[in-house]
DNA sequence: CGTATTATTGACTCCATTCAAAGATAGTGG
DNA sequence: CCACTATCTTTGAATGGAGTCAATAATACG
């Protein structure tokens, strides 16, 4: 068991360069560091924080995935997001000083902190860090955006994209692309595209028997990249 | 014709609670309103930026609407947002220092500017306009998350959540929350809310009938704010 | 190993779209 | 000011994509 610390270290962990030190200096990483609460371990299932819990920072993924819930007027849970490593949650609280939704982890899942206490005096001292909490603000603001386009679309290519750009992300952050455990259920999958579970069952039959991705239960490999984002990328 | 002048004076302007004035002590204010270049007119159709353009700033809309509009992987366009005035936009731009979208007004407008050059100056003297700034981010994350989970339900809902969401934020901004007119077409409209346009205008009809609201073209009165409130908020 | 959850598959239904055509409104120039 | 045109809106009828219902199959779990 690693030693009891009361700070990370933000330049030996191995997502620096899409985390909360994204286009810092060695040194504005170092000043972090000092801040950022370590990572907390949660089991499948636990919150991360729930919907009106109040305000306490910006959190971020060390390992494992969660989802990002919300419920509507009628009491219905929507999946927002999927949350992967190195991903910064939490920008919802700052609002009203409330988190708007809840966070749950769908696998063992650890993360770190960045307390509100310390925000202030961080915008002041490290005003890289600023701008670059509103580049991470602004980008998950351009993925809504995608995403509200792209619930417009037929449930072909809402899957599709879904696969694309979930391979995308865990490219990005190291991990295979053609290769990735889905944790979540057809029924969750349904849930954040708008689409009947039932839906999501025949069109992963369908893309199997086109040999775009080959389904296993929840193990997804996918065949042909490039097909599957033709599916949402060409014109007609 | 008012002098020539260099900045605004956000003291006086009325949308003082809503814009970036907001949550500022009469001391910021008079500071930020020594950067915020002062407002520009444009004419119905004319752009305030487009999707690509370099980002230049974060903008707010001094009076009438705007709307912002994003183009997808086929080419259609979507209108992802009505701007009011008082509201801030320009914040996807942040991300790759380019505008993700374009702002087009729909009738004549008028907008402030808060050049980027200025911005790190700020984020370093006035903690609180970036903790405002932050605020306002937010703000808008959950009004498009709120969206993504109104797209999910039926035409009717949308509807009415629309037209609701509208008469909620003009009474916000001082404006009658009942009669308004919409500088939107049915085709604009159903766009927005992923609608086709003749269901626009069919429930735009029901509506009618039902005497929740009257429609003269794009004159909307609205009569009966409860029930039409009912139609999203009541479960089932 | 048995039970509960999750996934598949088929048949049927329905909400909203599309297609089509007529009607209203707004904007322009003579 | 009116006529003319372009744009926008309304309305009806037919179609279709995805949802719902239902029953069976597979998987995960204690």
């Amino acid at each position: 068991m690693t030693p009891k610390q009361n700070h990370v270290n933000c330049n030996n962990c191995s997502l620096d360069n899409i985390c909360f030190p994204r286009g810092l200096s060695q040194e504005e990483i170092h000043h972090i560091s000092q801040v950022i609460k370590p990572k907390k371990t949660l089991q499948k299932g636990e919150y991360i924080f729930r919907v009106e819990d109040k305000f306490r920072g910006v959190l971020a993924i060390k390992s494992g995935t969660a989802k990002m819930v919300a419920v509507d007027h009628h009491g219905n849970e929507h999946i927002l997001n999927i949350l992967l490593p190195g991903e910064l949650l939490g920008f919802d609280g700052l609002h009203n000083n409330k988190y708007r939704s809840s966070v749950i982890a769908l696998e063992t899942l650890s993360f770190c902190e960045l307390p509100t206490q310390s925000m202030d005096a961080l915008f002041k001292n490290i005003p890289s860090l600023t701008k670059e909490l509103f580049r991470h603000s602004s980008e998950k603001m351009n993925e809504n955006n995608d995403f509200i386009i792209l619930n417009k679309r037929p449930a072909e290519e809402r899957l599709a994209f879904f696969l694309i750009s979930l391979s995308d992300r865990l490219k990005k952050r190291g991990f295979s692309a053609s290769e990735f455990n889905l944790s979540l259920t057809r029924q969750e999958i349904g849930n954040h595209l708008g689409l009947a579970l039932e839906t999501v069952s025949r069109l992963f039959k369908k893309f199997h028997q086109e040999k775009l991705i080959q389904v296993q239960s929840k193990q997804i490999k996918i065949n042909d990249i490039a097909k599957l984002r033709a599916i949402f990328t060409d014109m007609g």
